[in-house]
DNA sequence: GGTTAGAGTATCTTC
DNA sequence: TACTCTAACC
């Protein structure tokens, strides 16, 4: 009797703050569902208020599990989750497809033959293990670009290609030593975090089950993203009570190139059968004019749902276009906007600048810097990924796993102790003969002195430097202590002075690598950690794109476009509309439609809410070349009268308050 | 056998 | 610009 009362109050609650089809959408708790939401159409509020309506229906909060695609989406729901039910979420899993998968292997994984606390390779490790068996096989490393093989081992993996294509037999070859080493290194690719619980699955029907029964509901949002494989999980899991709601816009599908498949939504269809379809179409982000010129643009391509979005709000200002001689006039072009808009009430946070590629943000940093105003690139060179820490993350995977060569490799001889290549060498190739880890070898190799009276106290000096710090590494809440301990003795800072002639960039990584430590400390301090230790801090690391700062702050926002999907912002500046990026070359080369690049387009345009300002350099330069660039195909999409082309100098002739910025051009 | 300087070349988007 | 590889040098 509560419960109903509880559940019919909720329902009238969200009759009035939802529409029709979202409402729909919300109550439509049994069953498969598949949620075809466009562009702000409300998507992320109906999976969340589903999963409150969900529990004061008295579905137990552990018994749901809600699936994204990145990090971001997957924090942004679970507090919006945490508002709305509060402390009621213990339980739940909302969570993205790397780290569900990698979860159910931390159980498992001994049933599939790997051993536990493994080590996660992201595409550089890969990439150094594929030139590593490229030199093994003693292939032309000018024809097998590892950046190349890495893309085709995903094909071959997720079984994407069943007979392998080129009929090169090459590439089975190095798909096979691939794996043999990661399986050697106990190291996972970020494939295998998909592809090995199907195959848990598949061996072991009893654990799947155990996984049927615990999670009832299953949410998968940004479906249209979900690789074949991630589909497959989804499905495993879900085939026997069908509660599966998925959510997706066919229109917004643009991580083709990862292996995202929006043929998803009719495999869905086929697959659970009988499913409801609800459309949601009402936008409620945007003015009419940027959804009118949004439409305008998607419906040029050929495969598509149809879907029309509307508002019903005003049409707003008209989509702005800028033609900039160089970068950095297009970076000025953005900062007199934002300036100008800021005197109007905009804050900082009110403003996102999108781009195709990261390198594309650095002129707008730097202009942002000489205004000082607050911003943060997010996406961008990852803050995991920057090499001081690397080699830092390096020596704690190694430490936590001593099959990882990679890492090994990585660190043997950094800072420099003496140890080349040749050594190197001949420790491998003596591992592989024994059938031992290079580890061992290395213990053996210095318990023989076999590398003569040379080398062999470097090595030593190496080894009880590893034994040292393995020991300390272990004790209870001491990671970050041992790390730091580790960098001084290592005299992390002396190798970095020594391989620059700028004191500032030393500077500058030493303070990336006091934030590793401040990230580490903070993981072992945190409450929530039950149970601290270096292999969860690393697994972390491993999936995480550094989201620790708070959204909040009043900062400008530079992101990647495809970062950028899910997000909003009032005033959004679209940078380097041009051919050659948006469409680029290399996705037209590769896909030969522009299908996916205008999904991209419309993505970007989609997330501004109040004001669009598109621009390009009509030069870039580019390897220390001019390049002359034209404007992007999408811009004539656009209905000729929602757009307005700027002229900044008559612009600002207009408006005194600015010819300060006049006056810093004259500068140059 | 290891280190260093200088030449040569190019990684778009994410977990 | 920034990273990787090669060849000459220690």
């Amino acid at each position: 009797m509560i419960a109903a009362s509880k559940i019919d109050s909720l329902k009238n609650h969200l009759i009035k703050i939802l529409n029709k089809e979202q409402f729909n959408a919300v109550v439509e708790t049994d069953g498969p569902l598949l949620i075809l939401a466009g562009a702000g159409s409300g998507k992320t509020r109906v999976i969340t208020h589903k999963i409150q309506y969900l529990i004061d229906k008295g579905v137990a909060p552990s018994g749901i599990l809600a699936v994204t695609f990145t990090n971001k989406a997957a924090k942004e729901m679970k507090e919006r989750v945490q508002k709305l039910v509060g402390k009621q979420k213990k339980g739940m899993v909302i969570t993205t497809f790397h780290s569900l998968g990698l979860q159910i292997l931390n159980k498992d994984i001994a049933s599939l033959g790997y051993r536990d606390k493994f080590s996660i390779y992201d595409d550089s490790d890969c990439m150094k293990l594929l030139k590593d068996i490229i030199h093994d096989l003693k292939l032309p490393d000018d024809v097998y670009d590892p950046y190349e093989l890495i893309f085709k081992m995903g094909l071959i993996k997720m079984n994407l290609k069943n007979t392998f294509f080129d009929d090169d037999p090459n590439i089975p070859k190095i798909y096979e030593n691939y794996q043999k080493n990661l399986k050697i290194y106990n190291a996972l690719d970020f494939n295998d975090l998909i592809k090995l619980p199907i195959e848990l699955f598949e061996m072991r029907p009893d654990i799947l089950e155990k996984y049927q029964s615990k999670w009832k509901y299953i949410l998968v949002d940004e479906y249209q993203d979900t690789s074949l494989m991630q589909y497959k999980i989804m499905k495993m899991l879900a085939i026997h009570h069908r509660n599966i709601s998925v959510v997706g816009d066919d229109d917004q599908s643009i991580y083709s190139w990862r292996g995202a498949n929006s043929t998803n939504i009719t495999l869905f269809e086929k697959d659970f059968f009988k499913i409801k379809e609800i459309k949601l179409e009402q936008n409620y982000r945007s003015t009419g004019n940027i959804l009118n010129a949004a439409n305008a643009i998607i419906n040029n391509n050929q495969s598509r749902r149809s879907k029309n979005l509307w508002t019903d709000g005003e049409s707003g200002d008209k989509l702005y276009l800028y033609e900039a001689l160089d970068e950095e006039a297009e970076a000025d072009f953005v900062l007199t906007y934002i300036t100008r808009l800021k005197n109007m009430g905009y804050k900082n946070n009110d403003f996102g600048v999108l781009f195709r590629m990261n390198s594309q943000s650095r002129p707008i940093e730097e202009k942002l810097r000489d205004c000082n105003i607050p911003y943060k690139v997010i996406g961008a060179t990852k803050f995991f990924e920057r090499p001081e820490i690397k080699d830092i993350l390096s020596y704690m995977r190694f430490l936590a796993n001593f099959e990882d060569e990679v890492s090994l490799n990585r660190i043997i001889n950094t800072p420099k102790r003496g140890i080349g290549n040749s050594t190197i060498m001949s420790i491998m190739e003596h591992a592989k003969e024994t059938n031992s880890s290079s580890y061992n070898t290395i213990k053996d190799f210095v318990r023989l002195g076999i590398l003569g009276n040379k080398v062999t106290p470097y090595l030593e000096d190496f080894y009880n430097l590893i034994e040292k710090y393995r020991e300390m590494i272990f004790k209870p809440k001491n990671i970050s202590n041992t790390i730091m301990k580790l960098v001084e003795e290592i005299d992390y800072r002396g190798k970095l002075l020594a391989e620059t002639k700028n004191p500032k960039s030393v500077q500058f990584k030493m303070k990336n690598i006091n934030q590793l430590y401040q990230s580490i400390s903070n993981y072992e301090k945190n409450p929530d950690n039950m149970n601290p230790n270096i292999y969860e801090y690393l697994q972390r690391v491993s999936l995480s794109t550094r989201d620790d700062d708070n959204d909040d702050k009043e900062e400008v926002c530079l992101l990647s476009i495809h970062s950028a999907k899910g997000l909003e912002y009032k005033v959004v500046f679209l940078v380097g509309v041009e051919e050659g990026l948006i469409p680029h070359d290399k996705t037209l080369e590769e896909t030969g439609t522009d299908e996916e690049e205008r999904r991209l387009f419309y993505v970007a345009v989609t997330r501004a809410r109040e004001k669009l300002y598109m621009s390009y350099p009509k030069e870039r330069m580019k390897y220390n070349e001019v390049i002359h660039k034209n404007i992007s195909c999408f811009i004539s999409e656009i209905p000729e009268e929602l757009l307005e082309k700027i002229n900044i100098e008559e612009n600002l002739a207009q408006e005194n308050d600015l010819s300060l910025l006049l006056e810093k051009w004259g500068k140059k």
